[in-house]
DNA sequence: TTAGGGTTAGGG
DNA sequence: CCCTAACCCTAA
């Protein structure tokens, strides 16, 4: 079996090639990954997933929330405020994701869509933002688009200005500027600076060369074990020892971008700090024996491993669209690479220690899901898979979900779960719709 | 998708 | 052991 960290790498090579979607479904699939998964590797995903929206192309929540999250995995990096491209293809993205509903109007659509995206996105998504540790997401540009939204809603005027406007094109170039910005701050992938090296020491050694795969197989080898840095990639078989001379300048490579894994600070009030580590889960259990599984019960660091039967989601990423955004998945094809869903309920690990009481909540909106009919229907009987069927650990509801909650229910009414959710798709990430009824009802019933 | 009844885990 | 918040099931 190879280890967990080639694979990674692996991986990531595969991810930052132009190989189609489902290529990277099935190597999510097939590959064993370390857990937990590297901020690294988890940006990669991310940024696959935004060059999967751009090719499609289709901007839709699930892009924003992509942004999101990438700022959230760089700023417990240590990284400072987000970068202007990044901050700029939010604001984008945000306007494109309500203005699309004054173009795709339907007969019967007399607006109501545009203004529940309004609501939605501007006075529920943002206004969070704004507020939260994730306010450097919060540009002017931001901030104007915002005031040009809140506009449009009360003068036909701007929204025909609005409807006029290529924001899609506008939106899908900053992604792109962001994107490409994102790749060459990475650097090229660990294989191509391997790959390098070898190439580099084979020049240089001359002679007694066969090329023979071991020859090859022992170049490796030995660059690893002169280069391999702190152990970290001793994965290599049989492979190195870690003194480091700094691979290929790879020192710091991971941390640089990524560096925290584990130890992501908790924090305070506002965003929950997301226990992310683990949370892009392959729900790749589908096929594995029970004994697997238990492998996989061993592990309990992965924050969680979610089977979805995607048949029955509505396919949304992590149902963190809604209403208008019904149309993000009803058309898509096969959304492939990178669906999640933080609240699938099926199938889930808790992980370690949640045990921070309030704002602490693991990272799910990272878990991946991934479509596959294929596995889907190998499903067990229903005997084996009451075994199988856990229940999700109790969460306890932080002070910032009540809030949240509370006022959400003031200003949509009780009964809009769905909506509300969807209007916080950070806060209530690890909740589903029928967590927020259910905990009003609690709250109800205390006063 | 929601409402409402049922179940369970975990704290006192 | 009891209580109840959190979670699950399912009809409509």
């Amino acid at each position: 079996m190879l280890d967990p960290r080639i694979t990674s790498w692996i991986l990531e090579f595969v991810l930052r090639q132009p190989a189609e979607d489902w290529m990277a479904n099935e190597l999510l699939f097939a590959l064993p990954l370390p857990s937990p998964l590297s901020p690294r590797l988890k940006k990669i995903l991310l940024l696959r997933r935004l060059s999967s929206d751009l090719s499609r192309p289709s901007l839709s929540a699930r892009t924003l929330l992509s942004l999101e999250l990438i700022e959230e995995l760089e700023r417990y990096a240590g990284a400072g405020a987000p970068s202007n491209s990044l901050a700029a293809a939010y604001a984008a993205v945000a306007v494109e994701c309500t203005t699309r509903f004054l173009r795709e109007r339907s007969d019967d659509d007399h607006g109501e869509d545009f203004f529940d995206a309004v609501n939605r996105i501007w006075n529920c998504r943002v206004a969070d933002l704004e507020r939260s540790e994730a306010a450097g997401l919060f540009s002017p540009a931001l901030r104007e688009a915002r005031r040009e939204m809140e506009e449009a809603i009360v003068n036909p005027v701007v929204r025909v200005g609005l409807t006029g406007r290529d924001t899609k094109k506008a939106a899908l170039d900053a992604v792109r500027v962001y994107l490409e910005e994102a790749e060459k701050e990475m650097g090229p992938p660990y294989l191509e600076h391997l790959a390098k090296a070898v190439c580099e020491e084979w020049m240089s050694s001359g002679t007694g060369r066969d090329g023979s795969v071991v020859e090859l197989y022992e170049m490796l080898r030995n660059l690893l074990a002169s280069q391999g840095e702190r152990g970290r990639y001793e994965g290599l078989p049989d492979g190195n020892t870690a003194k480091s001379s700094g691979l290929l300048g790879f020192d710091n490579y991971e941390d640089s971008v990524l560096g925290r894994d584990k130890d992501a600070p908790e924090q305070g009030a506002g965003k929950g700090p997301n226990n992310d580590d683990d949370a892009i889960a392959r729900p790749n259990l589908m096929n594995q024996d029970p004994s697997d599984l238990e492998h996989v019960e061993e592990n309990r660091e992965r924050a969680s491993l979610s089977f979805v039967d995607k048949g029955t989601k509505d396919g949304n990423p992590g149902t963190t669209t809604c209403v208008g955004d019904k149309r993000d998945c009803a058309g898509a094809p096969k959304p492939s690479l990178m669906d999640w869903n933080p609240t699938a309920r099926t199938f889930e690990w808790d992980e370690d220690s949640i045990e921070s009481p309030s704002e602490n909540s693991p990272d799910p909106s990272n878990k991946l899901h991934l479509p596959s009919a294929k596995r889907r229907e190998i499903s067990l009987p229903l005997e084996d898979n009451k075994t199988f069927v856990k229940r999700r650990r109790k969460k306890k509801w932080s002070s910032l979900e009540e809030e949240t909650l509370r006022k959400a229910v003031e200003r949509h009414g009780v009964g809009n779960w769905k909506f509300i959710k969807s209007c916080h798709p950070e806060i209530f990430k690890d909740r589903t719709e029928v967590d927020l009824k259910d905990k009003w009802r609690n709250m109800i019933r205390c006063i």
